[in-house]
DNA sequence: GTAGGGGTAATG
DNA sequence: CATTACCCCTAC
């Protein structure tokens, strides 16, 4: 797998709010094996997600114990943290306690959760030595194990509330975790070309300054290139940029700064590119730091006044528009631009199945309904789950 | 984020 | 014309 094709596969994976998304199938559509070498922060991305993923969703069952697992094998070998450690052992007794819906062990699948779970699964832990097994988990074993024969400790257990203590335990990792990755490998990459852009930016309006009387000359060092890198890059980082606000957990203030400047950035590109001037703005661009290049001006917008090309001329700065007018008076009703209308789309009577069922488990929590449903509701706003419920009230 | 009022455009 | 989906605004 190029590294390309892994930054991107890390970007998708960790946006979090893009559902349509899979961990799974994006990585065996990228080829991604088992063997690929030294992918570990993709492997962990991926197993977090999916456990982020299963959690927005309300699952805790036996699928994230795998992940757990996965995640421990990921480690290879360091130190578990205790947040992981306790995950694992809450998120084990809630999958088998969740079989505690009869009355009595001896009915229902109780027996088969512990057999199933704490004899072969944790068995095949505690052989090879696996750090997930700790004190806590022993315990609950020896009390799992008692109440299958003891039907007062049974129904004990079976009122306690396990899953809210595994789903912050889970949570707690999952957070701890991402801050361990920090940023991912295509954010990092634009940090470091915007830093270094803006050096040379500043670089080369100093030597403006002083270049004036030594080089009279029209064609001026193009040292403040931002150099967009390849389009695929680009493509990817414009998406990017909207989300990235948003999901990205580790970011620390300077982070969101350079990532708000990066859309901008990116958003002017877009602004200004028609597909054919798409191919201007990526060529020049190789003319890099190195060798000071007369500046091959890109010629945008047929600019005639040619005298003050150099740098402000190849650079692609964001040019904010000019700002709309507030809309001050209360009575004035348009909006400055509105977007587009959507088409119309009557509701299917799956999506409103969806919707129904919906309500009935969370409420009106329209959000907690789209992310529950994220490919049914895919083309649904949580605004039209409200307006389509207030339709089908009336 | 959500509720609710109310407007507008598409559709039958 | 009624219904439906979508939009906008304001308040909480």
């Amino acid at each position: 797998m190029k590294v390309m094709d892994k930054w991107v596969a890390e970007f998708f994976i960790r946006c979090q709010k893009n559902p349509r998304v899979s961990p799974t199938n994006l990585l065996s559509a990228l080829k991604f094996r088992e063997s690929a070498g030294d992918c570990s922060y993709l492997k962990k991305s991926s197993v977090l997600r999916e456990i982020s993923d299963s959690l927005i969703r309300g699952n805790v069952a036996e699928g994230t114990l795998d992940l757990l697992e996965t995640l421990e094998k990921l480690h290879r070998g360091s130190v578990l943290t205790e947040s992981h450690k306790f995950a694992y052992c809450w998120t084990a007794v809630e999958c088998t306690v969740r079989l505690m819906w009869p009355l009595s062990a001896s009915e229902g699948l109780y027996g088969d959760a512990v057999e199933r779970i704490w004899t072969k699964r944790i068995g095949v832990l505690k052989e090879r030595g696996s750090g997930l097994v700790s004190e806590e988990l022993l315990k609950w074993e020896a009390d799992l194990r008692k109440a299958v024969e003891d039907d007062e400790v049974y129904k004990r257990i079976r009122e306690s509330n396990v899953r809210y203590t595994a789903v912050c335990f889970l949570n707690q990792l999952l957070k701890e975790q991402w801050a361990v990755l920090g940023s991912c490998s295509l954010e990092s990459v634009a940090q470091r070309m915007l830093l270094k852009s803006r050096k040379a930016v500043d670089k080369g309006t100093r030597r403006l300054d002083e270049g004036e009387k030594e080089n009279g000359e029209d064609n001026r060092d193009v040292h403040g290139v931002e150099c967009p890198q390849h389009a695929a890059e680009e493509e990817e980082e414009r998406t990017m940029g909207v989300q990235e606000q948003e999901h990205e957990p580790s970011l620390d203030e300077g982070d969101k700064m350079v990532a708000r400047e990066l859309k901008d950035f990116l958003l002017e590109i877009q602004r200004q590119m028609d597909p054919s001037s798409t191919r201007q703005l990526q060529e020049p661009n190789n003319a890099n730091i190195t060798p000071p290049q007369p500046s091959r001006s890109v010629n945008r917008t047929g600019t005639s006044g040619q005298q003050q090309d150099s740098a402000s001329e190849n650079r692609v700065r964001p040019h904010l528009p000019t700002p709309e007018p507030l809309n001050v008076s209360p009575l004035k009703k348009k909006r400055a631009n509105p977007a587009p209308r959507r088409i119309k789309k009557f509701w299917t009577p799956e999506e409103v199945a969806v919707l129904r069922e919906g309500v009935k488990e969370y409420g009106k929590s329209w959000k907690e309904i789209k992310n529950a449903n994220p490919e049914v509701l895919a083309e649904r706003t949580e605004v039209d789950l409200k307006d389509k419920w207030r339709n089908l009230l009336r």
